[in-house]
DNA sequence: TAACGCTGTAACCTTTTTGCAACCGCCGAT
DNA sequence: ATCGGCGGTTGCAAAAAGGTTACAGCGTTA
């Protein structure tokens, strides 16, 4: 498990870097967000441990970055905030937990190896495809710069075909994956979803049918 | 995203389902640990969300299950637990990430949302064969550049041979692994179905015929 | 309460796929 | 040379699949 520690208060990040050695972890340590970018495109770290309040470049914005420039570790960000509403921005970010200072240092221990027994997220957080834009977890969608208004259904329905990078996905597979179980299987609701998709997504067309297949997007 | 709620509460349940499924959640709602288990075992759920004390088999228990069952959801305990050892435990049982009652609505939907980033299975391998290049995901087959339209059977068959990398195939084996038991085993289906493949493949020839044992691809 | 947005259903229409059957042509054996 | 066995081609029609649209139910909002 590589690790790379990004913390500022010195004597913090010895006592942690020194703990987590001795949990078998191999830890790099820097001081400011400036380091850490160098570091992470570098070196392919499991996590990224990354205090938030950090010199020359801030947390948040070394995590926007990372994430921007797909980098593929995972990054657990160290926040002194306690309301709810902070700790749920920071995952917004990208960031794939947080721990509110003060912490306990077995849940460190805990939760980083939690991270790293986790695949790859690989997804970034919007995606895009030629002039199509899909914000996963704004939930907004634009094309050629203009806001496409999609219901949850047709927003869903998108992110998976979307998702799927050009491959065919059948109806059977939409339908499992974005319906429940409590809809008739026998439904027409992904074709007309479909159809209501497509017309908003206007000219050219972006979704495929592929005959006693399913649908792709254009690529 | 397919989610699977686990959750005793019979009103709590469905609150958190319906604000789910407003997020565009495809989301099934089960109150016992048995239950899910099932259900899990049925459905490929992205997340399965998971109240730690449930009738039935406990919390813990399903999750030590799903995880040695090699079950490739995402866990998401909840747990009335504050210490910092019980949400250790948590994570020790192979939970992916654990939420503490009561939590954030908001924090639950971001957070099922980092658990469900998941990295795409890598694309199949295109086939190739000299000029001829067969993308079986994307369901697209071109031949020097030139895009093939082809139909779902002639496709199937197309795959079938450049599969079998230039040995023969007989029309018995195209038959059967092509077509199912409904159609009459005496139908000239692949023989037409072959003759159209030719049609739309162009000059050169690829298929070959060998006689009274059946076609292969050219090498 | 009225208006509105989301979504599933049903009815209806268009397009594609595909099996069949009739017909053609090659080739070896008689 | 003729016949018979194979295999190849092609027009056709049925069936299946897919697309579109109006409408109704429902829950939310103004």
């Amino acid at each position: 498990m590589r690790v790379l520690l990004v913390e500022d208060h010195a004597k913090l990040a010895v006592t942690v870097a020194t703990g987590l050695r001795r949990e078998g972890m191999a830890v790099d340590v820097v001081f400011d967000g400036g380091d850490a970018l160098a570091h992470a495109a570098a070196t392919p770290y499991d996590v990224v441990v990354l205090d938030r309040d950090i010199p020359v470049v801030h947390g948040d914005e070394v995590c926007r970055r990372l994430v921007a420039g797909g980098n593929e570790s995972r990054i657990l960000m160290l926040t002194a905030a306690r309301g709810v509403a902070d700790r749920v921005e920071g995952l917004g970010l990208g960031a794939d937990d947080y721990l509110p200072k003060p912490f306990d240092f077995s849940e460190l221990v805990a939760r980083i190896r939690a991270l790293g027994r986790r695949s790859r997220p690989a997804l970034p957080p919007t995606l895009v495809q030629g002039d199509l834009r899909l914000d996963s977890a704004r939930r907004i969608a634009t094309r050629a710069q203009r806001h496409l208004d999609l219901s949850p259904k047709e927003f869903a329905v998108l992110e998976l075909l979307l998702g799927a990078r050009g491959a065919v996905v059948s109806q059977e597979e939409i339908f499992e994956r974005v319906w429940d179980e409590t809809l008739d299987p026998f439904s027409q609701a992904v074709k007309t979803t479909i159809s209501r998709l497509r017309a908003k997504l206007g000219e050219p067309p972006l979704i495929e049918t592929v005959a006693r297949s399913g649908y792709r997007i254009q690529v």
